[in-house]
DNA sequence: CTATACTATGTAAGCGCTTTCTGAAAGCGC
DNA sequence: GCGCTTTCAGAAAGCGCTTACATAGTATAG
């Protein structure tokens, strides 16, 4: 059954201490000093009263709702952990609440526009991950001036909208010339991600820098496209292999990506890293799992959640916010590109769950 | 800088299309029926001021917020990802928002009681994840008849909360027993999860009753506590090790702990599974990529997500709720037990991200 | 001792919706 | 045509807070 008592309102404290509404609400708000003598008689009322306020009263009087909103295509995967992790923490240490919403849910026909689950109405901004809202809603956030901050996603050339972002080039193009320099391959296979990804894009980029600047004519023959997902990837490297396509090291676009080439080039027969090498991107825990432990960049995704909490509180206080940032991305050399197993201990270099 | 212009709001409305609010508010809502005309013209109305209707008026005039809270000891992790997928996933269906809470950061010393960030001031009911709020807590909303679930928790025994579990005890034994009977170990260590992690408990108890029931004597030497934490784990058995305990098994209280394990056993010289067979719980993706792929028990925790959500939905709505839902579990062979490898494609068998 | 300035608190006007109540107009049977 | 029901829409009363403004009481200065 539902709730059966009353709750107690502000009104229901204010009778019992014996003073007004708007004494209660400045207790409450610490917004205007109050004699310590009322202001004790009122805590102990509202204790007694287990009185919590309703937040929506207090948002629709004070127009702020002191909620963050986050917007993503969908809410699985090991990638979001850590990006769920830094921006919830980040909120909660601004004193924000976090309102989540997958959107690559089949929407319901019956949804009518009124009924945005997350936007203006209802947060203080709104933190959108790549792929989740189209552009149009993007522009109807820049139109009203409602602070927005797009996370690995720059903003469409027409809106000013600031974006947090990696370094996806110069990371790529370190772990390509590793392969190169160090482990002297020459016929490096490039696995994309999904169609229109920025990042996909900027890791081709670094990709291709590296293949020039050391000399490499680019072949498209070894490019495919992984989707950034482990499955895709591997029929992908399949394919190539049945096309008969020479090569002796595959970036993989993503992790999970690399993933799904180790297990291809396995089931071929091919050794990692002796007759391939193999390399990924982000360092999810996977990697360190995977045999041979995955050579990647590190991504730092939790910073890169706190980072864009950061930028969109100072939106909402009407300062100023970087229009872009660009967290730095790190090699982390282990196996998978032909370098001797480390001394590290396996298990011991990421934040885990006690669950 | 903040939002500029003003808001329309349902008054704007009403009067572009010149009726009253409440016919607005009618249109949008659908609790009466107006005249398809009428309706006609506060849909465009709508549609050229691009109205959204303030959601704390609402909540606050109707009395309903249509949103769920979720509250959680941390965030990150692995075994989070499925389990808010599938909240998210079925919080959607049911028309409802998530709003997500993290309890265990550092609370701010000046937190006021009356600052609670999730409850029946703001949400319609409550999905409370193990160890996120106190016993005191729960009473409180149980008092208040607020519709609440637990997950992975049943309620203390004087509240009548409903709760979704997973059955523990049933796949321990299960696991437990294959290592007795099919591998032939009759030494089999177990490492306890959190102090008063009730899973672990019930574990626990599946471990004892397979080694009653193949008459095995249950040996305190054999029990350590690996916190379901990969570092812990690892700890936990490093001094099994130097205890010069015997064994030649593992069940790690989950699939972190049985990684944790691994590791030690890789380190200290053991071959796993010939010189000591380990087994996890929960089947978590790393399962898969571990050497030895792990043998584990698969725990439905999507499924039990969206269990959680569907029961809070029929409390909300007034309907009775299950007092107990307990998901099936299902024992998954691999080769950490000693098994041999199956023909099964490695990267196939989980929903993944495509990031 | 009065004018001035605070300080602590109360009064009351909303915030933008939902919903109950009411009434006008239209449809219906006879 | 007359009274009846039915349909559609408006008026207005809140929902439970915040906050601008008013006011009483008290301290400070001249």
């Amino acid at each position: 059954m539902p709730p059966n008592q009353q709750q107690p309102t502000i009104s229901d404290v204010a009778q019992k201490a014996g003073v007004s509404i708007a004494t209660v609400s400045r207790v409450i708000n610490g917004t205007t000093p109050v004699a310590p003598e009322t202001a004790q008689r009122v805590q102990e009322a509202i204790r007694e009263l287990a009185f919590v306020p309703r937040a929506a009263a207090r948002v629709l009087a004070s127009r702020r709702t002191e909620t963050l909103g986050l917007l993503l295509p969908e809410i699985g995967g090991a990638f979001f952990s850590p990006l769920l992790r830094g921006i919830e923490a980040e909120a909660q240490l601004a004193g924000f609440d976090l309102l989540i919403h997958a959107t690559s849910h089949i929407p319901h026909a019956s949804t009518p526009v009124t009924h945005r689950p997350l936007g203006e109405h209802n947060t203080d901004g709104l933190i959108v991950f790549t792929q989740s809202i189209d552009e149009k809603e993007l522009a109807r956030l820049d139109a009203l001036n409602f602070p927005t901050v797009l996370l690995y996603q720059t903003p469409p050339p027409s809106l000013n909208i600031p974006s947090v972002v990696i370094e996806n080039k110069s990371g790529v193009q370190m772990i390509v010339e590793h392969l190169i320099q160090v482990h002297d391959r020459r016929r490096i296979v490039f696995l994309r991600g999904p169609e229109g990804n920025e990042d996909s894009e900027w890791r081709e980029g670094g990709y291709r820098a590296a293949l020039e600047a050391n000399k490499i004519p680019f072949d498209p023959l070894l490019v495919g496209t992984g989707g950034f997902n482990e499955e895709e990837a591997q029929i992908a490297l399949q394919e190539i292999l049945i096309d008969g396509v020479e090569f002796d090291a595959v970036f993989g676009g993503d992790d999970d990506t690399a993933a799904g080439v180790i297990t291809a080039l396995t089931q071929a027969g091919k050794r990692v890293p002796q007759d391939v090498a193999v390399v990924g991107f982000d360092d999810l825990p996977i990697a360190r799992y995977l045999r041979p432990a995955l050579t990647t960049v590190r991504a730092p995704i939790e910073q890169v959640g706190r980072e864009s909490v950061r930028q969109l509180v100072r939106l909402i206080r009407g300062e100023q916010a970087e229009a872009l940032v660009m967290m730095r991305t790190e090699l982390v050399i282990r196996e998978s590109c032909g370098c001797p197993p480390t001394s590290q201990t396996p298990g011991g270099n990421q934040p885990k769950s006690p669950f």
